[in-house]
RNA sequence: GCGGGUGUAGUUCAAUGGCAGAACAUCAGCUUCCCAAGCUGAUAGUGCGGGUUCGAUUCCCGUCACCCGCUCCA
């Protein structure tokens, strides 16, 4: 792989209208980045196929959709106002984690005065050893609104960091109303939102953005079972839609750099080559255990725990938790498809050519409609075609400019079909076909364009 | 957050303290045109804000954004 792949990409991917710089005229904002008419389109498709994958084909998954902004004490009871909101240090001997000013104020009751020396003068609660913390920080914050017409306290809310907790809070009501039964999960997409101290390296890392995430609830003592099966589930995902596996790899969190509700969490990465880093993190597969059910019971008063009938006994479920990034995966799938290879031109002679290898169900437009030329016989006919074809997929239509740069335009965006409509048309009423991949040609009849395509693309 | 770098048209690059150019791309037109062909024409730019100056895209300051490295990374 070319070490500017990268930079190719992302210039594709403004040049084309799949990404721009937010807010560009005024100069763009951190971070944000604008979705054009391209990437929306794959945006979506990626979002539609780990739907289908996730949900839509499973008998054991359902969907849900909740709220961005959730009750406060949501956060109060996931451990997140705790841990994302106070400047934070560890102590690098003993690993456990304490609020700076909590341990100030202590040496202060202590003293009567203040460390001198800040941190540097503190002894770990826990272990006794001096002067072992990490530089106090921020963990990644909540992004904070106001709700109501007055900015106070009252008012205050937090936008998710994850839509996980969305779930947990949710799950009596899905457990009643979808009659499942453990084990079963709860899939759901949306926008999150983190406070994060360095974003950058393109969409890669911002304070907006999308996951994909599935909350699969299981018995006590299959989960470690689960856990695996998942891992290998959203591999093989991956790697169906057009990842390269050698791209690919599992990174095993150590256990004392778990997150505050895991026991067990195995990172998908993929080669962005990003960051000085060869391997970032694309996916998070988590057993979370019964944490936030717990947790969630505790601070609700509402039990959350779940009945067996069969067993007649009463569990709380533990979560294997598959988290996605959208943007993420987004660009992975934009990195492996994108290839330069050669083709003739109108010369005979060989250019070089950027195909984007998307996979025909990511790609954002199915089908080109290309009359050989701008003519008034042509055009119309084309435009018939293009008509009828837009009612299953998204089409394009063009006939400006010379019919090889056409074919290029669609290459660079991963079309992976181009239909041809010449003069010999009107006479035989039958189309050219080109393949992306393969530059095979097939004459078809106009007629049986929509099936022939309907066999190759199925539903795209 | 720290250090360094870069901001000129959609893209890649020129040039200049005194009218900012090109190529490619885009758009329109011509061409029976199957892999970025040709011809004609058009659109389009000094990130933003100050300062110095008769005059700033150029020099200075600030700011914003992006890139690289470090740090961080539940």
């Amino acid at each position: 792989m070319p070490a500017d792949r990268i930079d190719s990409v992302v210039s594709l991917a403004k040049r084309r209208g799949f990404v721009y710089p937010s807010s560009e005229i005024y100069g763009g904002t951190r971070s944000a980045w604008d979705y054009g008419p391209l990437g929306v389109e794959l945006k979506e498709n990626v979002r539609r196929q780990w739907w289908k994958a996730m949900v839509q084909q499973r008998d054991d998954v359902v969907g849900l959709d909740s709220a961005v902004i959730l009750a406060r004490d949501v956060w109060a009871a996931s451990g997140h106002l705790e841990a994302f909101v106070d400047p934070l240090t560890e102590c690098q001997s003993c690993h456990k984690r304490y609020r700076v000013d909590h341990l100030e104020e202590a040496y202060e009751a202590r003293h009567g005065r203040p460390p001198a020396a800040g941190l540097a003068d503190l002894n770990c609660p826990n272990c006794g050893t001096k002067g072992a913390f990490t530089e106090p920080r921020m963990f990644n914050g909540l992004l904070k609104t106001y709700l109501g017409p007055v900015e106070d306290e009252s008012g205050l809310a937090y936008l998710r960091p994850e839509t996980a907790q969305g779930i947990f809070v949710s799950f009596n009501n899905v457990l009643q109303s979808s009659r499942r039964k453990p084990p079963f999960g709860i899939g759901q997409m949306g926008k999150s939102f983190r406070n994060e101290i360095t974003p950058g390296n393109f969409i890669f890392r911002t304070r907006e953005f999308e996951q994909m995430e599935m909350e699969f609830f299981v018995e006590p003592g299959t989960d470690e079972e689960w856990h695996q099966y998942w891992i290998d589930e959203r591999m093989r995902w991956y790697v169906e839609l057009g990842v390269r596996k050698e791209n690919l790899r599992l990174y095993e969190h150590p256990k004392e750099k778990l997150s505050h509700y895991s026991k067990r969490t195995v990172d998908i990465e993929y080669r962005f080559n990003l960051a000085g880093q060869e391997f970032l993190e694309l996916e998070g597969v988590a057993n979370r255990t019964d944490f936030d059910l717990t947790t969630h019971s505790q601070h609700s008063g509402v039990d959350l725990s779940y009945f067996d009938q069969e067993k007649g006994a009463r569990w709380t479920p533990y979560v294997i938790e598959p988290a996605a990034g959208v943007n993420r995966a987004m660009l992975a799938f934009l990195l492996d498809a994108y290839a330069e290879d050669e083709a003739p031109n109108a010369k005979g002679k060989l250019e070089k050519r950027v195909v984007m290898r998307l996979d025909p169900r990511l790609a954002p437009v199915k089908v080109a409609v290309l009359p050989l030329s701008r003519n008034p016989e042509l055009s119309p006919k084309a435009r018939d075609l293009a008509a009828q074809l837009r009612r299953n997929w998204n089409v394009d239509f063009d006939d400006a400019g010379a019919i090889g740069r056409r074919y290029r335009r669609q290459d660079e965006i991963g079309t992976p079909y181009c239909v041809t409509v010449d003069f010999d048309t009107l006479e035989d009423q039958a189309v050219t076909v080109r393949d992306r991949d393969s530059m095979s040609q097939e004459r078809v009849a106009l007629d049986r364009v929509a099936g022939y395509l309907n066999e190759r693309l199925g539903a795209c």
